[in-house]
DNA sequence: ATAGGGTTAG
């Protein structure tokens, strides 16, 4: 009987086993095509034309223009169900201005509207405008909230640690009947950014509903977020894992320095035919070297089909947190070869890890080069942390009249007098005995830093470094009178012996 | 038309 199924029913079938496959470039620029041709041929502009056309234009953002173009003309951004597909497809393509005037320009706004515009403050790292969004919408009435506007609310809470806030929205959670599994998972995600473990795992345990691999993702990723890696290790083993699961098991691995759970991991990776995604491989790559086989960390650098920039950030890193300068700097100079034809570029992360790789090297014309070339040649202007590595470099090299003339432009504006800049500049006055200016360094970081004791421990190794003994012995009393104490250091690997998981 | 879980530096 199954041999005599006709195409269409075995079509049919698949299509209901399937639930609906997510669109791709390809289903876009078909889309794109016939809207186009539709428009040629004359077909009338309706509202309802332009959401799909809009979801379409993800692939293509700079067809977002032209779209809001022809939606003026046929006057359906005075729509809010377009208005609202555009006000998207502008936070996606991280044009804020545009989404925001977007959002003024409406006259009529649903609660989808004021979900967008919070989702996009929240996706541009706006969370305290998400907030005051969030209030105007409340004042503004006629929107109710939903479980949407919550989730977003949560997740600017997470990143300003506005504990008391989480709450009250975990309150209304319950009362409204919000309490979905993406409600939950949000709130998780909310109790683990505040560093509130415990609550994290009330959320999860008093669920009742059935739940999915994405909650279990954000348990196992909170734990790991609060440092419980046992804990994390045994939620683990509760879930049938997906790439995500995996490349959270993976960054705990990395955090114990456990090869052998990371091996194991690996297998995992490998038996699921999970090594098409990127991600996952990069956090491969990044376990091996971080637990210390370097070798087996370039392996499977070498064999990600489709390398990112972060695999390609990720391998440099490891090049040279293993004090593997020149095979970091050979790697970053292979990257810019296969631009053209990868399509991938590097970023300001990846410039600060060749900075850094240089830095523990002692390579200093490669170090200066990459400092320039990455303004001039690829348009990144570098942020104090890009100086910060930099002068560091040049202090240990000796070169501290270059270090003192690079802070000197940068803090002209004093937004970019940062503790990592001091931090930095002191070391290279410790490296070159320049006592005067390396107290001018102390004064700037204990009144940036004065909390921190890892300032004080600095500092007190400066003066120690100078032989001004007394300075040493005054900032340990300091520290001692301020009730600051310094963490010990911990570095310890996983002696190389079996462990059954 | 809006929402949850992941990878890179210091």
């Amino acid at each position: 009987m199954k041999r005599s199924r006709s195409v269409i029913s075995r079509l049919v079938a698949h299509a209901a086993l399937t639930p609906s496959p997510p669109p791709t470039d390809a289903s876009h620029l078909d889309a794109l095509h016939l809207f186009r041709r539709a428009h040629r041929l004359g077909a009338p502009l309706a509202a309802d034309a332009f959401p799909p056309l809009l979801s379409a234009c993800r692939s293509f953002p700079s067809l977002g223009r032209q779209a809001h173009a022809l939606m003026v003309k046929s006057a359906a951004d005075l729509h809010p169900v377009p208005a609202t597909a555009l006000l998207d497809v502008y936070s996606r393509c991280g044009l804020l201005r545009y989404a925001l005037d977007v959002f003024d320009g409406m006259s009529v706004r649903d609660s989808i509207a004021w979900n967008a515009l919070i989702s996009c403050l929240v996706r541009h790292g706006l969370p305290a405008d998400a907030i005051s969004a969030f209030r105007a919408m409340a004042v503004d009435g006629g929107s109710p909230f939903t479980g949407v506007t919550l989730c977003s609310v949560l997740k600017a809470c997470a990143s300003l640690r506005a504990a008391r806030l989480g709450k009250q929205i975990h309150s209304r959670v319950i009362g409204d009947g919000n309490d979905s599994l993406v409600t939950a998972t949000a709130l998780i995600d909310f109790y683990s950014g505040c560093g509130m473990i415990q609550e994290a795992f009330d959320v999860f345990n008093r669920l009742k509903r059935e739940k999915d691999v994405a909650i279990y993702n954000a348990l196992i990723s909170a734990c790991i977020q609060n440092r419980r890696f046992k804990e994390a290790f045994s939620v683990l083993g509760l879930v049938r894992p997906n790439e995500i699961t995996l490349t959270c098991a993976l960054s705990a691995c990395s955090e114990c320095l456990s090869l052998s759970y990371g091996r194991q991991v690996h297998c995992v990776m490998v038996r699921h035919g999970f090594d098409s995604d990127t991600a996952l491989c990069n956090a491969i790559v990044d376990m091996y070297a971080k637990c210390g086989d370097l070798t087996a960390g370039r392996i499977s650098f070498e064999q990600i089909h489709r390398k990112n920039v972060v695999s390609w950030t990720t391998m440099v890193a490891a090049y040279g947190s293993h004090g593997r300068g020149v095979e970091a700097w050979k790697l970053f100079k292979r990257m810019q070869e296969e631009e053209i034809s990868s399509h991938v570029s590097p970023n300001a992360v990846t410039f600060l890890s060749v900075l850094s790789a240089c830095g523990h090297s002692g390579l200093v014309d490669e170090g200066r080069e990459c400092f320039f070339a990455m303004q001039s040649k690829h348009g990144i202007d570098p942020g104090p942390e890009h100086y910060a590595c930099f002068i560091y470099l040049l202090g240990r090299a000796g070169r501290i009249e270059e270090a003192w003339k690079l802070y000197c432009d940068l803090i002209l504006n004093p937004g970019n007098l940062t503790s990592a800049v001091c931090i930095a500049m002191l070391n290279a006055c410790k490296a070159n005995m320049d006592l005067a200016r390396g107290e001018l360094m102390a004064r700037h970081l204990l009144s940036l830093d004065p909390d921190n004791p890892g300032s004080y421990v600095l500092l007190s190794n400066f003066y120690a470094a100078c032989g001004q003994w007394e300075g040493a012995e005054y900032l340990r009393r300091m520290m001692k009178d301020r009730g600051l104490k310094k963490e010990a250091g911990n570095s310890q690997f996983e002696l190389p012996v079996a462990i059954e998981i």
